[in-house]
DNA sequence: TGATTCGACGTTATAACATAACAACTCTAC
DNA sequence: GTAGAGTTGTTATGTTATAACGTCGAATCA
């Protein structure tokens, strides 16, 4: 296939636009590859395994997707800021909001498998308080909350 | 081998007790095995992986250790409260205080591999709120920070 | 234009992390 | 002592992630 993209499913162009940008800013390259891998994750809406993504790819694309490939476009893409890793679940999800740098919390159902992807600066300034009464200085911060989502309360 | 804490590096009292504690608590059972896994990560002062477990015990066994066997010890553990997880590391290591359930805070050490266990109980209250704001109940939660320990920033 | 360089991508192999399934053993309660 | 429940052993397998090395193609520059 001369173009992973081509089959991929359609990336609205205001995902396309902050993605650009986000490339841009940093100095990397937004090959159709990327851009594919990106496509899927959004499309899907829910977190993905490494592994899920590509039999997602390999379906889409009708052929086989090394696994190597698919864990560099997940850095690629978490490099530029567009996808996170969820820590406890080892999967991947496309940024909520990827127009700017951040900080997220993440508020995972055990029920649904939905995630909230949450942005409490509060949060963050607490934990560089904590860190600091420790000596200890932060440079990032994984925050996951597992639990009940509100539809799954009943 | 009859007995695998033969060989294991010596609990203290204090430890023992506490472990004694808290499987009383939860009706479990503190086999020699188990004591065995929790007397090597506490000898060892840094979190495992478990299969660095594995290799340890072995070595300290003079025999193969299957890596169920760890995982189930590990399981253990973490369900009577006297070892964590680091889901970022997927390593392991044992609770600062396990006196008394609680959820804790890590701060990860990027450059040494140490790891402070703190519980800021504001966290956890703050993280409650911001789960509250978004209407969802919260379980269980995962704070690790990574940057450079006191000792690192020189 | 051609040489050079660097990043992206392909391919194969392997390392690292974790669990399933089932049998055997060992307490404990009755 | 026997039944039931929990623990451990054993083998196999599933899942997640990276190493090593080669090729290709776009950007740069002499």
């Amino acid at each position: 296939m001369a173009n992973p993209s081509a089959q991929a499913p359609r990336l609205p162009a205001k995902w396309r636009k902050l993605a650009e940008a986000r490339c841009a800013e940093k100095a990397e390259r937004l090959t159709p590859a990327r851009l594919a891998v990106y496509a899927e994750m959004l499309a899907c809406e829910r977190p993905l395994s490494a592994y899920g993504l590509i039999a997602i790819l390999e379906q889409r694309q009708n052929r086989k997707v090394a696994p190597v490939t698919v864990y560099r476009h997940l850095d690629f893409l978490m490099r530029v800021g567009l996808v996170h890793r969820l820590q406890s679940a080892q999967t991947y999800l496309p940024c909520d909001h990827p127009d700017h740098p951040h900080e997220s919390q993440f508020l995972l159902c055990s029920s649904c498998g939905h995630v909230d992807e949450v942005e409490a600066t509060g949060v963050e300034t607490l934990l560089a308080e904590v860190a600091d009464q420790h000596g200890f200085r932060p440079d990032s911060t994984v925050v996951e909350v597992k639990g009940l989502c509100g539809s799954c309360q009943d």
